[in-house]
DNA sequence: TCTTTTCCATACGCTACCGTATGCATTCCA
DNA sequence: TGGAATGCATACGGTAGCGTATGGAAAAGA
C-alpha cells in the first residue's frame, strides 16, 4: 500500500520572498524580534509571525530556539549587552567635558533621531512590567546608567546626593518625553527640549 | 418531533462566585476594564477574562457592548473625563499657593501613593503606541495637564516659555520616574525625589 | 395572570497561535 | 560518491479568544 499524500507534493520554490538570503542563524532570529518588538511591543512577538518577516516557516524557528521563552531570554541579553557597551562608550570620563557629555547622553533618545532606539527602550519597559525577568534585565541596565552619568555630575564638580539625583532626573526626563509626542504641541519643542537639558545639567 | 437538546439542560445555580450582587451595566464592566487595564494592560483586556471576572459569561458582555473595540472605546471615554476633571480641581488657580500646587501636581502620581492609578496612566500610554484612538485620548489629556500646569508657572511669576518647558519638564519626570521603580536603587528615594521636585518648581 | 422585556448561559464556528513530529533537500565530509 | 548532519517545510493536535445564535429565567408591565 502505497501512504498517499493528501495533497500531492508539488515541488515549491526554496524561498518565495524577496530576499534569496542565506540560511538563518540565531542573532538573525534575534535582530528580526528586536525589529518586531519595536514596532508591536513584546505583545507581537509571535513565533509564526516572526517566522513570515523571515521569509520561512516555524520550522526553521524551532530548529534554533527551543522555544518562544528562549527567543525572549536571548533578546533580553542582546538588548542587555548592547545597552551596556553603548553607555560605556559614551560616558567613560573626558575630563573637562563632562557636561557635554551629559548633553549628548541626553540627546542620544533625542526621539528625533533614534526613534526605533526608544521605541525599543518603550517596548522593554512594557514588557518589564508584566515579566520578571524582563524587570530585571531593565533594572540591570537602567542602574548601570544611572551610576555612569552620576560619575559624570561628580566629576563635574556636584556633590553626591546632587549627582544622584541629577541622574535620576536625566532619564526620567529622557524616558518621559519619549512617552509625550504629541501632534500638536508647539512648533518650537526643540527649543524647549534644550531648556529642559539646561536644567538637568547646569549648576 | 420534539428537538432535542443535545446536553439536556441541567438547571445550574444561577450565580456561582462569590458575589451575589445585582445585575451589571455598562458602567460595572468599564471599571473592572479598568482595573484589569492596571494589571495587564489593554492585551489582557479580554472579554471572557473579564467576564470570568465578573462572575458572568460573555453572553452578558455582549448584550452590553457590541463588541470589543466598543468596551475599549467606552474605556478611554471614561478615563479622559475623569483625568480631566482630576487636573482641572488640582490646577485651578489659587493665587499665592502655585508652587505648591505645582508640587502637589507632582506628588499625585508619587508612585508610592497611587501606584494604581499610575498603572493606569502607564498602561494607557503602552496602548497609545499601538492605536492611534487611545493616542489621541492620551495627547488630549496630556495637552490639557500640560496647559493647566503652565498657567501655574505663569501665575508663579515665569515667563510663557520658561512656564511650557518647565510644565513639560514635569510631566516627562513624573512619567519617567514611573518607569523608574527599581528594586535596589537607593534608600534614600524620597530624598531624592524632593530634590528633583524643587528643581523642577523653584526659580 | 399573562406577556414582554431584560439579562445572562450555552453551544458553535472561526482564527491565531504554540509546540511536536516527520520528511525532504542541501551541504558537509570522509 | 555515498552517508550524515544541517536547515527548513508540512501537517497535526491543542488552547485561547472573538463574535453569533439561541434559549431560558427573572423582572417588569399590562
Amino acid at each position: 500500500m502505497e501512504k498517499m499524500s493528501v495533497n500531492p507534493p508539488i515541488k515549491p520554490p526554496r524561498r518565495k520572498l524577496a530576499a534569496p538570503r542565506t540560511q538563518l542563524d540565531r542573532s538573525n532570529w534575534i535582530e528580526s524580534a528586536i525589529d518586531v518588538l519595536a514596532r508591536e511591543g513584546v505583545a507581537g512577538l509571535r513565533v509564526e509571525v516572526l517566522a513570515k518577516r523571515c521569509g520561512v516557516t516555524k520550522g526553521s524557528f524551532y530548529w534554533h530556539f527551543k522555544d518562544r521563552q528562549d527567543l525572549l531570554a536571548a533578546v533580553l541579553e542582546h538588548w542587555r549587552e548592547g545597552r551596556i557597551r553603548d553607555i560605556e562608550k559614551i560616558t567613560t570620563v573626558s575630563p573637562g567635558h563632562e557636561r557635554d557629555q551629559l548633553h549628548f547622553a541626553i540627546e542620544v533618545y533625542g526621539a528625533s533621531r533614534n526613534r526605533k532606539g526608544m521605541s525599543i527602550e518603550l517596548a522593554m519597559r512594557d514588557w518589564a512590567r508584566h515579566d520578571p525577568q524582563a524587570a530585571a534585565v531593565v533594572e540591570a541596565v537602567d542602574l548601570y546608567r544611572l551610576e555612569c552619568t552620576r560619575k559624570l555630575f561628580v566629576a563635574a564638580g556636584m556633590s553626591d546626593a546632587e549627582a544622584k539625583s541629577r541622574s535620576l532626573l536625566l532619564y526620567a526626563c529622557v524616558f518621559g518625553l519619549s512617552l509625550m509626542h504629541y501632534a500638536h504641541f508647539d512648533n518650537h519643542l526643540d527649543d524647549l527640549k534644550q531648556r529642559i537639558a539646561e536644567r538637568i545639567v547646569s549648576a
